[in-house]
RNA sequence: GGAAGGUUAGCUCAGCUGGGAGAGCACUUGCCUUACAAGCAAGGGGUCACAGGUUCGAGCCCUGUACUUUCCACCA
């Protein structure tokens, strides 16, 4: 047993050495077993390019802390981790990297440059995982999957080809969402609205008969060269004459038609709306009604193309300046108005999207929408907390059909193949070699790929094994428990529902666990851009693994943003300190080999109130897990370690282990031992280093704690009275040091303590605390006032009166102002509760252990006052 | 335009199904008391945003108001 352990817990010295030692035992490995309960979370797969973050560090606490707790109970509990291969996100970096080498993808060819990204995958591929070890994270690793793997590649294509079988998948020219920087088109989700300020420019369009002109309103006059018609309201009589008519298209001298339509809004602009169907969605819908031809401008890498005129090879931008100056020039700007509007942006990049008319691949989301809907509403599937169901539902109700491809080279390619002879589409579960229609060898693969969450859709039943019908599938699907950010619900969360339900007939999980995003002190949120990051890895270098996960739990609730603060990380390091220290007083004290409480009849009054005090709060704290509810969970542990065990249980065992008592000494020491290796259980899955560190070290039976026993509640061990009698003690504890400080008298300053007291029995058990803690020399308990007592210093509890016999620091007048002023306090107190009491309809309808409390209070306080009241007197009599 | 949060101590936040408000940090005072100064003890500090209502009883439930954050939709 180690008697010389170091005075400060150093996370450096354990943490490496016990996840290894976790490693090297197979604790992490989860194996099918007919005898447990599976229970089962699979891991929102990090990018391969990323970088571990706060917010990872928030997900795999989470995620830990739940596996550990529930392993701990005895369940089968597996977490799946994985690597997806974030489509974008990798390309760009691999992009960048050719970049260097003055190379761009095309100059390499799809094939080699996707040779480049595996290379890069297969670098840098583990590290997030190395950094997701550092937090203590207990994946069965062995089961580590990757979005590109071939079980994922499998299920991606039997999903693919089965909905395209059933219609679900349709390949379509629609308006779609076109980032020019990244060259790909994104799907709704990808685009993130932002309030821009920029112009609403107004524009002449002269009549094609001469009679004048109308007036659009625009904040895109780039996109004018698109124009196919304009369109008024039908009700509007401003312009009801005109519609029927044309106008001519300045810049271009093009004739088109003025159409009404009940999507203009008469009172906003001028009421005349230019339609570009090519480039706007609701022109898009207009120009269907109306026949009106789509004309696309705008390329696909943001600039203006041959249909432009003379704009064309122009950037947008630099085409918006030089249409609205060439209309100025001709007098056809009516003028210019400072308007801010919400401009899509790139969710990758930030540069602004353009609506873009192309020929995309959509899964219809209708039909997959109803069941994803149903099993939440129904509760098959809950959110925690609650109010995201409506977040969820709110966005299912009105969501649209999701385009997945993508115009890049990494991902899951498209297996659609588009024979050049008959023009036939083929797709096929194997690689097509010829035309399923012509049977020609003339075809061609669809270069697109598909959206990474297509296959991080799949994700909860690809990585059992899915579309094979494995045994892991039968036992640990459905999962349990998806945690993750509230960010990702649409991206994500919202997908994998559809997906299973769709494809396994049933909910992916039973819960959703929402937390919120982990933001700087200053409340924003952290970007590279701002340089406001936080790296979790330089906090577990500086305070630890286990403090970094008390503080991503601690003080915030769940669903809610937290703020990062050192200050904080620093405080939870304090408390890993604290148990480190409180463990070193237990080893430094013991001689046992073996776990065991004493007999019943060996315990005190402060083991009994301990035990109690410990069964109560692994009672609640389960009950808090159990509802996810982590965060009261641990600060309930932690109020029983740090106030009642140590600042209180410790200090109360002092007296036996330094004492004389053979057998005191060892019942001292069994409990403290007991309710140790209780608190280092239940505090397990929240500090999982350093309790497997201390549990090492002390007298254990089995291998590790991390597969040690849950605690359970034990009525044996509830013991009411002796807790009731403790309390009282303790107040007099409390009361005497409160007392001493108020006249300044040091620890060091011992006296004698007299307690006077009905309640005999109960001090002389706690005369031994009263004396080590209430720093006496001495403690006397009688009924009658102690000789001399008039000349003593005093102070009382509702159970007792305490004389100290410092007179010459007593301050009469002081004394009396200290009293008043409690004696205020017991006296509301007390007309409070009587007056609660004598309300017949409190008495009558409150339940019957509210009423009782009140009593009790009553009783505590009418005690109390008595005693105040005795004192008083007796310091009157003092002061004559 | 729609929806959901937030408003509690100087700061950041807890407060579970309604029964006289807590933590961490900060602050004041005294202590190196043989586990711990990353600590111990004692203390100060809150009309729980505002106004109504329900209830024996409201920080908690209902209605409204103010300020604030976020998400969704979007009028060119």
């Amino acid at each position: 047993m180690p008697r010389e352990l170091p005075k400060t817990y150093d996370p450096k010295q354990v943490e490496d050495k016990i996840y290894q030692f976790w490693q090297d035992n197979g604790f992490f490995k989860t194996r099918r077993d007919p005898d447990k309960k599976p229970f089962t979370i699979v891991m929102p797969p990090p990018n391969v390019t990323g970088q571990l973050h706060m917010g990872h560090a928030m997900d795999a606490a989470l995620q830990d802390i739940l596996i550990r707790f529930k392993r701990m109970q005895g369940y089968a509990a597996l977490w799946v981790p994985g690597v997806d291969h974030a489509g974008i996100a990798t390309q760009i970096k691999v992009e960048e990297e050719l970049r260097k080498e003055g190379l761009s993808r095309y100059d390499l060819g799809r094939e080699k440059f996707l040779e480049k990204v595996w290379d890069w995958k297969h670098k840098y591929g583990n590290r997030i995982v190395e950094q997701q070890k550092k937090l203590g994270a207990s994946c069965d690793w062995d089961r580590a999957r990757f979005t590109m793997d071939e079980g994922c590649s499998k299920a991606v294509r039997e999903v693919f080809v089965s909905l395209y079988e059933k219609g679900l998948i349709y390949k379509g020219s629609r308006i779609i969402n076109w980032c020019p920087h990244c060259v790909t088109a994104l799907s709704d989700a990808e685009v993130e609205y932002v309030d821009k300020p920029g112009n609403l420019w107004h524009m002449r369009y002269p009549l094609t008969d001469g009679s004048g002109y109308l007036v659009v309103a625009t904040t895109r006059p780039e996109t004018m060269m698109g124009d196919t018609g304009v369109a008024v309201n039908p009700n509007d009589e401003r312009y009801a004459h005109l519609v029927g008519k044309t106008c001519i298209l300045p810049l271009m001298n093009r004739e088109i038609p003025i159409v009404a339509d009940d999507y203009v809004e008469m009172d906003f602009g001028t009421g005349c709306v230019k339609m570009t169907p090519a480039h706007d969605p609701n022109d898009f819908e207009v120009g269907l009604r109306h026949n009106l031809e789509s004309i696309k401008v705008i390329a696909d890498d943001g600039k203006i193309n041959e249909n432009g005129g003379r704009y064309c090879g122009m950037d947008r931008y630099e085409a918006r300046k030089a249409v609205v100056a060439d209309l100025e020039a001709l007098g056809l700007l009516e003028k210019t108005e400072p308007y801010s509007h919400n401009v899509g942006t790139c969710y990758r990049c930030h540069n602004d999207v353009e609506p873009i008319i192309s020929a995309q691949w959509f899964v219809k989301m209708q039909p997959l929408a109803k069941e994803a809907l149903r099993v939440v509403r129904e509760g098959e599937t809950k959110f925690v907390p609650e109010r995201f169901t409506k977040t969820y539902t709110n966005w299912m109700e009105n969501v649209r059909d999701w385009c997945i491809s993508r115009q890049l080279w990494w991902g899951h390619q498209i297996p659609a193949w588009y024979c050049a002879d008959c023009g036939h589409m083929t797709v096929s579960r194997q690689d097509a070699s010829c035309c399923e229609n012509c049977g020609s060898k003339n075809i061609e693969r669809d270069p697109d790929v598909l959206d990474t969450w297509f296959s991080s859709a799949l994700w909860p039943f690809e990585i059992l094994g899915w579309p094979e019908k494995t045994e892991d599938l039968d036992y640990f699907y459905p999962t349990d428990v998806l945690v993750t950010g509230y960010d990702i619900i649409f991206f994500w969360v919202a997908r994998m529902i559809f997906s299973a339900c769709e494809h396994t007939k049933m909910p992916p999980f039973h819960t959703v666990l929402i937390h919120g995003l982990v933001r700087d002190d200053k409340g924003r949120k952290m970007s590279k851009s701002l340089g406001n990051g936080i790296d979790p890895l330089e906090m577990i270098d500086r305070y630890g693994s286990d403090a970094l996960r008390m503080n991503m739990i601690t003080g915030n609730s769940p669903g809610n943003d937290m703020r990062f603060y050192v200050e904080h990380c620093e405080a939870m390091r304090n408390f890993v300190n604290k148990l480190w220290n409180a463990s070193r007083y237990v080893m430094m004290n013991l001689e046992l080999d073996e776990n065991r409480l004493p007999e019943r009849e060996k315990l005190e009054i402060s083991d009994r109130w301990i035990l109690s005090k410990l069964n109560r709060t692994v009672r609640e704290a389960t009950e808090n897990m159990e509802k996810f509810e982590l965060g009261v969970a641990v600060q309930k542990i932690y109020d029983f370690i740090w106030d009642d065990y140590c600042d209180w249980y410790i200090e109360l065992t002092k007296a036996r282990l330094y004492g004389e008592d053979a057998e005191a000494k060892q019942t001292a020491q069994q409990v403290l031992l007991y309710v140790l290796d209780q608190i280092l259980r239940l505090v397990h899955p929240f500090m999982p280093f350093v309790t497997e560190e201390i549990w090492q070290a002390i007298p254990h039976e089995g291998e590790a704690l991390i597969v040690a026993d849950w605690p359970r509640w034990d009525e044996s061990l509830d013991y009411p009275t002796e807790e009731q009698h403790m309390e009282s003690v303790m107040t007099a504890i409390r009361t005497v040091r409160n007392r001493r400080a108020e006249m300044n008298v040091p620890p060091s300053k011992k006296a004698d303590l007299y307690v006077v007291t009905d309640k005999r029995e109960v001090f002389t058990e706690g005369a031994p605390f009263i004396t080590r803690l209430a720093y006496a020399d001495r403690v006397f308990v009688s009924a009658e006032e102690p000789d001399g007592h008039e000349d003593m210093a005093q102070c009382v509890t509702p159970d007792a009166k305490l004389y100290l016999p410092l007179a010459q620091l007593v301050d009469i007048e002081k004394e009396l102002a200290r009293i008043a002023k409690e004696r205020e306090n017991a006296e509301k107190e007390i007309a409070r509760a009587e007056a609660q009491l004598s309300n017949e309809k409190f008495v009558s309808r409150a339940p019957a252990n509210v009423i009782q409390a009140q009593r009790e209070k009553l009783e505590q306080s009418r005690k109390l006052l008595a005693q105040l009241l005795d004192s008083e007197a007796r310091l009157r009599k003092l002061e004559k």
